[in-house]
RNA sequence: UCCUCGAUAGCUCAAUUGGCAGAGCAACCGGCUGUUAACCGGUAGGUUACUGGUUCGAGUCCAGUUCGAGGAGCCA
């Protein structure tokens, strides 16, 4: 009987069959060690002279590096015994060698970013990176699962977008037959326009940005999920984000906690991250910002933290003020200048809008960008206006407002940065299985 | 686009003031009944990123190029 290795707890005494690839070999005289993967976990697997011929146990000895095979023996819990979860191993009693695999270029020592990513093919093999995208997969069921749970319709919008709107510099450019398409960014519009066939709607899928950004948080192409919700205000939206996002890090703590474990992730500031949220204005959040920096005394750091009203945030920013939280924090209220055309001003108010970013804690940076957007056709005619934009464009997105038009508020969560943060990585490009970069499009 | 740093064996790195190209791991051979990136002995492994320059002599110094890393900017 084929038994994954996850299971292997409960078939102690059994003599089970593995099939999967020898992730490393030692031996010591008339013993052989071998940890094999399955895909599920990392196991031990101990040759013992005695117990087989000759011949299994010369192959054993001399088997290579990720070689693919099938092995059968008894399961035994032994303390001792390494692996992922561990704790339980094979006495081997018979060994099928599928293929000798020829010499892996990843060995057991360190090894730098521009050699894993060039062999990221086979760099998903190691421990490090299945545990980090068996989490992604988790993260990922645990949004289609939430969504699907609250009466959310996944409805798909389209990654080949029209001529341009705006500023087309960001966009990734193909050729369309005769003309040009873009890939899309976001599918935010199309959500709007759903909404009003479906009521709660949601988009999952990947986005594209051409910009040129070479940091720990960027991806040319990433996966995202915007959810929008007709008659929903910007309160209604972050009571919405904050029982989505703490739901999809306790699935995960629920059904990953080996591979966090092994991605040595403080489960405790996991746990923690439940309802409610802190929630802080744009204005007290540049308050504080300023506060933190009358502290620093790194001049470096220092200038980095300069801020005045109306300034956006940058990396340095968003670390200092998660750093006094342990959960995720709300910064609502931007100025409208840095945002984009569509959101709800503040009654009152009118230069700062119902937009709200998710902070991630720890320094992981915006994991959400939300608001309220405008819900009425003139008001958005004229934002359009103001900011020169090709009205021409937009016909079909102020038509929304037009007929039925209702207040309503969306978001977008970014899967990468969720993971890595999670995941508690330095660099999100090892939560993408395949990561676009500045400079990577191999493999 | 800017700032800083880097490129030497398959991998990770060392090489003193400019003076014989080195080690660990991986591979291969041998030893060991509990290894956890084992340990011990042995074998093999080099266009020092590329182009040019200085010099009796360049991995090392100089100029340029390419590629990469970290950070910033950018991120409606």
């Amino acid at each position: 009987m084929v038994t994954p290795i996850n299971e292997l707890a409960k078939h102690v005494g059994e003599t089970v069959t593995l099939q999967g690839w020898l992730y490393a070999r030692t031996d010591k005289g008339k013993l052989v060690f071998m940890q094999v993967r399955d895909g599920t976990g990392i196991a031990q697997c101990v040759v013992f002279k005695r117990d087989v011929d000759e011949q299994t146990f010369d192959s054993a000895l001399h088997l290579s590096q990720e070689s693919s095979l099938v092995v059968e023996g008894e399961v035994r819990s032994d303390q001792r015994a390494p692996g992922i979860p561990g704790g339980y191993e094979l006495s081997v009693k018979a060994l099928q060698i599928v293929q000798r695999a020829e010499e892996y270029p990843i060995g057991p020592k360190e090894h730098g970013v521009d050699f894993l990513m060039d062999n990221r093919h086979l760099w998903i093999r190691s421990s490090r990176q299945w545990a980090v995208l068996r989490v992604r997969t988790t993260v990922m069921r645990a949004i289609r699962g939430w969504l699907d749970e609250h009466g959310y319709v996944e409805v798909s919008t389209p990654i080949l977008t029209p001529s341009a709107a705006e500023g087309t510099t960001n966009l990734f450019e193909v050729n369309y037959f005769d003309d040009k398409a873009y890939l899309a960014q976001t599918g935010q519009l199309y959500n709007e326009a759903n909404i009003f066939a479906f009521g709660k709607v949601y988009c999952f899928g990947p986005t594209f940005r051409a910009e040129k950004s070479k940091t720990r948080r960027h991806l040319t192409e990433f996966w995202m999920v915007e959810p929008e919700v007709a008659f929903c205000d910007l309160d209604q939206l972050l009571e919405i984000e904050e029982l989505f996002v703490s739901y999809i890090v306790q699935k995960a703590v629920q059904e990953n906690a080996n591979e966090l474990k092994y991605l040595g992730r403080d489960l405790n500031k996991l746990t923690v991250i439940s309802p409610p949220y802190p929630r802080i204005t744009y204005d007290d959040a540049v308050a504080k910002i300023k506060e933190i920096q009358a502290h620093t005394t790194d001049p470096e750091q220092k200038s980095l933290l300069d801020i005045t009203w109306g300034m956006d945030f940058g990396a340095p920013h968003e670390t200092a003020l998660t750093q006094l939280y342990e959960k995720p924090v709300f910064v609502t209220g931007f100025p409208s200048a840095v945002k984009a055309f569509y959101m709800e001003p503040y009654p009152g108010r009118a230069e700062v809008c119902k937009s709200a970013d998710l902070l991630a804690p720890e320094g992981y940076g915006e994991i959400i960008g939300g608001s309220e957007r405008i819900s009425d056709p003139d008001l958005l005619l004229t934002r359009i206006n103001e900011q020169h934009l090709p009205e021409s464009a937009y016909k079909w997105y102020i038509d929304l407002r037009k007929y039925g038009s209702v207040p309503h508020s969306g978001f977008g969560l970014g899967v990468e940065r969720t993971v890595a943060w999670i995941c508690g990585i330095e660099h999100i490009r090892e939560a993408s299985p395949y990561p676009r970069l500045l400079n990577r499009l191999y493999p």
